[in-house]
DNA sequence: ATTGTGTGCGTACACTTGTACTCTAAATTT
DNA sequence: AAATTTAGAGTACAAGTGTACGCACACAAT
């Protein structure tokens, strides 16, 4: 096991987080300046949540002379699909086929979209194909 | 529009609603006997959150008696939907495609779920086309 | 009539979260 | 060198959240 099991990550520390993930590295500016503008999270804001980030271990920092750059810890790939995985545990009990429909039933969906979608759904069918042929 | 636009809804207060979902109605003591014994949620707990989301206007109460009975005043597919968009513009940037994406490639699917998900597709597929046919 | 059980209602309390201000020191610009 | 910008570190503080405890009353069973 590879992973360390975190304290869970609050919305506002998921934005910083986020921000951090597009810019690889960076310092607290750095930080703050990928962090969306509609947010408008102030500066020290964002000072508060990468070192409660750090804290939980999501990211780490190495000291450059006297200032630090931080960089994730975690790969997104990983939080996102553990947060995937607790929402749909809390809200559909496990059970992801009712996510789906509720997503897809709730907005507008283009017709790129769902080619999209659907080019998913058959590249699983493939794979589940190859493993159940075993 | 029929949505009063409540405020947010925590985890916690997520599984009693959950509960009164089920038995549709009842006193706190059915609602504390319907949310999940996995979470060993305290009666008086269970009594806190009913408060709560009386406060938030998730649910309404009618005397009976000295008693109350407690109903949910918002739809499940409601809150749901509003849980699901949160979520998916909080860590997608309402991107929804790959959260799908995501989701399917972190869990084992079974080749009756692959068929169910098609279908949603194929329906998807359909009324959009009908949409689009007008 | 007393006792137990469920309920309503008030209260509590630590932890988390959102949102920041301040002070200090280093780095950069003028 | 003086002034300005930027970073780090400490502190703050109200609201929300998880998790209850205690009291008092009503109704049911003994």
């Amino acid at each position: 096991m590879t992973d360390e099991s975190r304290p869970p990550i609050s919305p506002g520390e998921t934005e910083v987080l986020k921000a951090l993930w597009q810019i690889e590295k960076g310092s607290v500016g750095e930080i703050f300046a990928a962090v969306s503008p509609e947010l408008k999270m102030d500066y020290t804001t964002v000072q508060t949540y990468v070192r409660r980030l750090e804290a939980k271990g999501y990211i780490t920092s190495k000291r450059v002379g006297r200032n630090k750059r931080y960089c994730s810890a975690v790969r997104r790939s990983q939080v996102l699909g553990e947060a995937i995985n607790d929402f749909v545990e809390r809200l559909f009990d496990g059970d992801f086929l009712p996510m789906v429909k509720h997503l897809v039933d709730n907005r507008e969906i283009s017709q790129a979209e769902i080619d999209d979608l659907m080019k998913i759904v058959k590249e699983l069918q493939e794979t589940r194909g190859e493993r159940d042929a075993r």
